[in-house]
DNA sequence: GCCAACGTTGGC
DNA sequence: GCCAACGTTGGC
């Protein structure tokens, strides 16, 4: 069992979405770096847990926790030449992007960036660290717990 | 809108 | 393999 943070921007996909969806689940499309295609295609393992994490918006933080529920398969939206996430390099029999499904756990409070950063426990957290651009990050165990009991609050 | 930081591209 | 230029991310 392994730990993620996945970014979201809410505008797009956010955590009421995936509460709304069929099944509550999500493919977890448009990831177009390949560190954290890395990590969704080869060290995600079914049954992993991840906070869901709200980008790009007023107030930036973990608004809810999602399970990995999927292997990792290619991603549709990167042969679709209307969408943004086209890529005109992929190909089809060795596609460039893959991605996995996720399922709504249950929303959180919103525990925000800036409180995340006041915490010393969290001082090493990967999503913490300068210049983290990464939407998909490891969270180790200790980090996990630590959060869990302040969402509890 | 600004800007720091990072990743990718492509010429050499 | 190097590195400059460019594009993107994402907080503020």
């Amino acid at each position: 069992m392994q730990y993620w943070l996945m970014k979201s921007e809410p505008a797009e996909a956010s955590i009421d979405d995936l509460a709304a969806a069929p099944g509550q689940t999500l493919p977890w499309f448009g990831v177009r770096n390949y560190q954290a295609r890395n990590f969704m295609r080869d060290a995600m393992q079914v049954g992993d847990l991840a906070f869901f994490y709200h980008s790009g918006c007023a107030e930036p933080g973990i608004v809810g926790i999602c399970e990995v529920t999927s292997e990792s398969y290619p991603d549709a939206t990167q042969f679709d030449p209307g969408s943004p996430y086209f890529d005109a390099k992929s190909a089809p029999d060795q596609p460039r992007w893959w991605l996995r499904d996720v399922r709504f756990v249950n929303k959180t409070r919103a525990l925000s960036l800036a409180e995340l950063r006041r915490y010393p426990e969290l001082a090493n957290m990967r999503l913490l660290a300068r210049g983290n651009r990464l939407s998909i990050t490891p969270v180790t165990a200790a980090e996990w717990a630590f959060i869990g009991k302040l969402l509890e609050q």
